[in-house]
DNA sequence: TTTTTCGTACGAAATTTTTCCTAGATATTG
DNA sequence: CAATATCTAGGAAAAATTTCGTACGAAAAA
């Protein structure tokens, strides 16, 4: 009888505010509840019982891991960025570009405001992937 | 009193599947209802009551144009690939990857099956906006 | 100790997005 | 003409996501 707890890799995308919340815990490391929520609210404004829902689902999902040890519960991201990232990413790419990188690659180098350090980095890069492919 | 027709330049971002309709109209150019619809369930099942209600929105909300002149109507994006792709990569830069472009594009780049093709070219426009900035 | 504060748990409402059923008009086929 | 197929329109249900109210226990402050 599964229970499908923590660990669950699925498939399933983060949503755009189990996104926003897996960012302020990269950010930050691992936090309690109140201090995302105040990350949260930062930016606009969230009721605190509404980030708690949504991070004990992330729990339940296996988005977030929590420790239960103190009164406040300490939540941490199950997956590295990288991972999230590259899923999310992926999904766009296919969503809205077709499948192909390098059409949403340029589109974020021209839309986007990508300092000189930035693009020198992105070369960098490159050249690195062509060196060893 | 504004009847908020087309061409409203509206900030909302287009949902997941008013962008699987947009990358179909991209891709083959102005179509009817049917048409898209037979694109969309080569890919799964829809209903074609679906996805007319869908452009309907879409058309309603700004994102489509028709042409009413057949009785089947004529659905075409309002805008181009460029500008809506622009608009949801820097949506998801924002709510992913903490505003930074370039993280987003090494993610996309290292998670992607970018050709050497693509990497060639995409190392072309960067070092076109190197020169001149 | 009493009161106030802070935390989780739970349920449900509100909102957004997606899907589909049905009616009615018009065209197409036999 | 009669039957059948196609199309738009509209309403509403269904599903997914987000928000919040309330209860209740534990800790902290008065």
């Amino acid at each position: 009888m599964e229970k499908n707890h923590p660990q669950d890799n699925k498939r399933a995308e983060p949503t755009k505010s189990e996104l926003e919340i897996l960012q302020v815990l990269w950010q930050v490391g691992p936090s309690t509840v109140r201090t995302v929520n105040e990350k949260l609210n930062e930016q606009r404004e969230v009721n605190y019982s509404s980030t708690l829902k949504l991070m004990q689902l992330m729990e339940i999902k296996g988005l977030l891991q929590r420790d239960t040890n103190d009164r406040s519960h300490v939540y941490r991201p199950a997956d590295h960025p990288e991972k999230v990232q590259s899923q999310v990413v992926r999904g766009l790419r296919d969503l809205a570009f077709g499948g192909s990188t390098s059409s949403l690659v340029l589109r974020a180098l021209g839309s986007g405001s990508a300092t000189p350090e930035e693009l020198e980095e992105i070369k960098r890069l490159i050249e690195e992937m062509q060196k060893k492919p």
